[in-house]
Parts: C-alpha cells; structure tokens; sequence
DNA sequence: TGACAACCGGAACGGTGGTTCCGTATCCTG
DNA sequence: CAGGATACGGAACCACCGTTCCGGTTGTCA
C-alpha cells in the first residue's frame, strides 16, 4: 500500500469520527471527504460505502461498551447496571453516531455489525440480572430501556449534554423497583 | 368552490392524517396524493406547501391537548400534572406526527403555529407547578420532560404502543421528587 | 346542451445526497 | 531518472423529494 495512501484513510477516519460524534450519522459523505482534505473518490476506494465507513468508526465504540459491560458483570447487579447505564448514556449523549445506531435498529447495520448484537445481549443480561435482584422493575425490557436512553439522548442533544445528565438520572430513578410504592 | 374540489381537499386530509400517523413527517408527497385517489398537482393546489398540509393536521392535535391541559390547571399540581404527561405520551405514541412536530422543535413550523407556543408554556405553567408543591424533582426543565417522553414515542414507536405505556410509567416514576431518597 | 372557467393528473424541474468513472498526478521500483 | 502501477480529484450519474406547469377534463350556469 502506498504511503499517501495510507496517510488519506487516516485523514478520513479522524474527519468521519468528528463529524459522525458531532452532527449525527446524516452528514454528508462529500463533507467528510472536504474535512479529509480529499475527494469523495478517495474516499469511496477505502471503504465501498458509507455505511462501511461509520460501521468502522461505531465498532470501536461499541467494543468499548461492551468490555465496559463484561468487566461489570462481576459487580453488585442492581450497582452494575445502573453504573453501565449512565456511562452508556453519557457516551451516547457525547457522540451522536453511537445514539443514532442503538436507536434506529433497522435502518442501518443490523447483522452487519455482531458487535452490537453482542452488546445488547450483555446489556440484557445485566438488566435482567438487576431485576433478578430486585433493583429494577421487572416489566420492563432491553428494548424499553435502550429507547428512553437513546431517546433522550437525541431529542436533548440539540441543546447540548449538560441536559442529557439529567434526563439520564431520572430515567434511572424511574427505573428503580422500589419507588412503585 | 367547485363540489370535487371540496371532496378532493376531504380525501387529501383523510390520507395525509392516516399517513402522518402511521410513518410520520416524513412521508412523501407522492404517497398521500396516491392514498387519496388524486394527482399531487391537485394536493398542491388546495395546500401551498406540504408544511400546510401538516400543520392543518396537527395543529388540531395541539388543540386537542391544549384544552385538556387547561382543564388539569384546576386540579391537584401532582395530579395533573401527571395525568397530563400520561395522556400526552398516550397520543404521541398514537400519532408519530405529533411527536414528530413536538420533538424537533426546529426543524418545522416553530413560529407558524402560535398553538404549539402555547401548549409548551401551559406544559410549563403545569410542570412548575408541580415542581412548587414538591411533586416533581425541581432539577428538570420543561424541555428535559418533553426530551424524554418524544424519545420515547420516537424510538419506541417502531414496534407498536404497548411498549410506549411501559416508558412514561418509567418517566413519570423517575420525575416523582419522594424518589430521590 | 353548449361553452367557459375551474380543476385535474402527472410529467418535468431543481436540489440534495450517495456512488461511479476517468483523465491526471503521484509514488515507487529498476 | 524513467516508466508503470497506484491513487487522486471532482465532475457526472442516479435516485429521491418537494414543487411547478400545462394540456386535457369536468362541473356548472345560462
């Protein structure tokens, strides 16, 4: 492989991962070529498609999550897995390409990536392992929590994340078994 | 007025409420023009823009809750307030076009329609108010709350409303104040 | 019933965004 | 340093969507 190429899928990881974290998985592949600092046909011989590209960049932060939830699987479960919680949601809250691929299941990557098959299985295992020990309420599902935390963190990522704490923390409490009386 | 102008502008509202409904905003033109039996020549004739065509959709929507809200002012802070954001997310799961125009806040009609401003301080009068009899925790702001239900109904939306139910009990448990210890 | 105005359908336009293609520039080996 | 493989840029292409336009149709009134 040539060195300039080389350096040029360099350029364009670290342009897509700003741009993905900042403005969503919708921007534009020509604004990332421009970032880049090349053009989009440079782009397209390093990866076939857009998808492939933030499928790249989204995998590490998924395999992040995910040894997150292995090294937490050890803990207390009710501790364990509002702690994975509220690290899941910050993260998510920070980078705008992470929320956009948890939320919308079917309209990218499904099976393209195991990774995130992956994850969400360790998370249901800690939910269900929470609620196992009573820490949370047991009607609700992985799918109903990973809404309301995706949920919050794209509609309150307009403004910025200051909010997202928040709204964080009370889906937590919300989620607590023993505040149902 | 010509009498199948009358009954075209009918058909046009019945299809474009169905659809938005059903997939949201962001249904094409094309598609509602199908579903109503016309040509879009004739749907753009009768509303200038597709915007138009929404807002006529929604804004009674927003009355409808509007009204409710006012009726709630009467009751009890907690109470009411509550109840409103339990029916509120009812409908919002109901309808994707309503949590559509609720949730991104900039996207469409923010000042064409003074009904959505209105609903939002009223939203806002009934969530202080419940703030100020120590109902709800004092930390969230109107936006946190709206944030959190929109998210829900958006994200959650794609398998159906059962699920809907169970994430505003969560929202409402978290947002309780006697829950933070 | 005839004729005109109102109305209709859908093809065409303009803009956006992903993907492809090719003439040119660049790197590397001999 | 020369020649060829490799890589580059960005114009061109295609698909999708909102909107416009116009030739044909249809309701209505005399």
């Amino acid at each position: 492989m040539r060195a300039d190429a080389r350096r040029n899928v360099e350029r364009v990881l670290k342009a897509a991962e700003e741009l993905f974290a900042d403005e969503g998985l919708s921007v534009p592949v020509d604004m990332i070529a421009a970032r880049a600092g090349v053009g989009v046909g440079t782009l397209y011989r390093h990866f076939p498609t857009k998808e492939a590209l933030f499928t790249a960049i989204v995998v590490a932060h998924l395999e992040s999550l995910s040894a997150r939830a292995r090294d937490l699987a050890a803990s207390e479960p009710g501790e364990a897995f509002f702690t994975f919680l509220r690290e899941m949601g910050e993260m998510a809250a920070r980078k705008r390409d992470l929320a956009d691929i948890l939320a919308r299941a079917g309209l990218f990557t499904v099976e393209t990536c195991p990774v995130k098959q992956q994850l969400q299985e360790q998370f249901e295992t800690l939910l269900e392992r929470a609620q196992a020990a009573g820490a949370v309420r047991p009607d609700v599902t992985g799918d109903d929590v990973t809404a309301l935390l995706m949920g919050a963190c794209l509609t309150g990522g307009e403004h910025g994340q200051p909010a997202a704490d928040v709204m964080v923390s009370v889906i937590c409490d919300g989620l607590r078994a023993d505040h149902r009386r």
